[in-house]
DNA sequence: TATTGTTATACTCTATAACTATA
DNA sequence: TATAGTTATAGAGTATAACAATA
């Protein structure tokens, strides 16, 4: 994460925004509290992000007409662009990272390391 | 890292009072600026540090006869058994986080993770 | 003049409680 | 009353510059 915050900035991106991206580019949010949950991120400090993102056209923040307490959250075009981008780049590093092994030993390591995340 | 931060708590220890405690474990350090690199570390950062370190009598600092504006910093008997006991629990802790992997393949995953960790 | 340790300051990040509007 | 979103505030962590003592 340390290195890749380079990699982000460049691309205009907190670690926690690419985040609230990567999440958003899965799936629209049904409310804050639903994307702050799935990103593990405090409702509270999500919302000045949400501010943010939303002037710098990245998202939109709509009333859900069934709960109109809720916000539905979803990426613009620009926000599925700029997030498309930021991975690539962050992709770019990781490859880079994990330069010291062969092939078969990188998707080696993945996979070891998604079983790792999994159980935690 | 995050995982490990309760385990330090309840050895009274931060992640950079860790850190420090582990760096003076392998040799004293020569002087504070050299054990802020060591680690990691900002050295105006380390001087309240080690006045916490030194104030719960985990180290202790001496100023180097052979430069005055130095300070030789060391751990103390209680600051090698602090360490000591922290990292038990730090290990501990690994082996749970490690448990979905075969004893093989936590060898083959510490020992790729060290070659990563020296390219970069 | 350069370096070690130190202090002061501002800035960011984070955690908590309280408020509003809707349900 | 309970929940989603919001605001305010205090605290922790961090970065930078400036200073005193020593080389």
């Amino acid at each position: 994460m340390k290195a890749e915050e380079p990699v982000l900035r460049e691309h205009g991106l907190s670690m926690w925004a690419y985040a609230a991206l990567s999440s958003l580019a899965e799936r629209p949010a049904t409310s804050q509290l639903a994307l702050a949950k799935a990103i593990g991120y405090d409702k509270t400090r999500l919302i000045g992000l949400l501010d943010e993102l939303a002037e710098a056209g990245l998202v939109v923040r709509e009333r859900d007409p069934a709960d109109r307490r809720s916000h539905i959250v979803r990426l613009t075009p620009d926000g599925e662009a700029r997030h498309a981008a930021a991975r690539a780049g962050i992709r770019a590093l990781e490859d880079e990272l994990l330069g010291a092994l062969s092939a078969a030993e990188q998707r080696a390591f993945r996979a070891m390391l998604a079983r790792i995340a999994d159980e935690a």
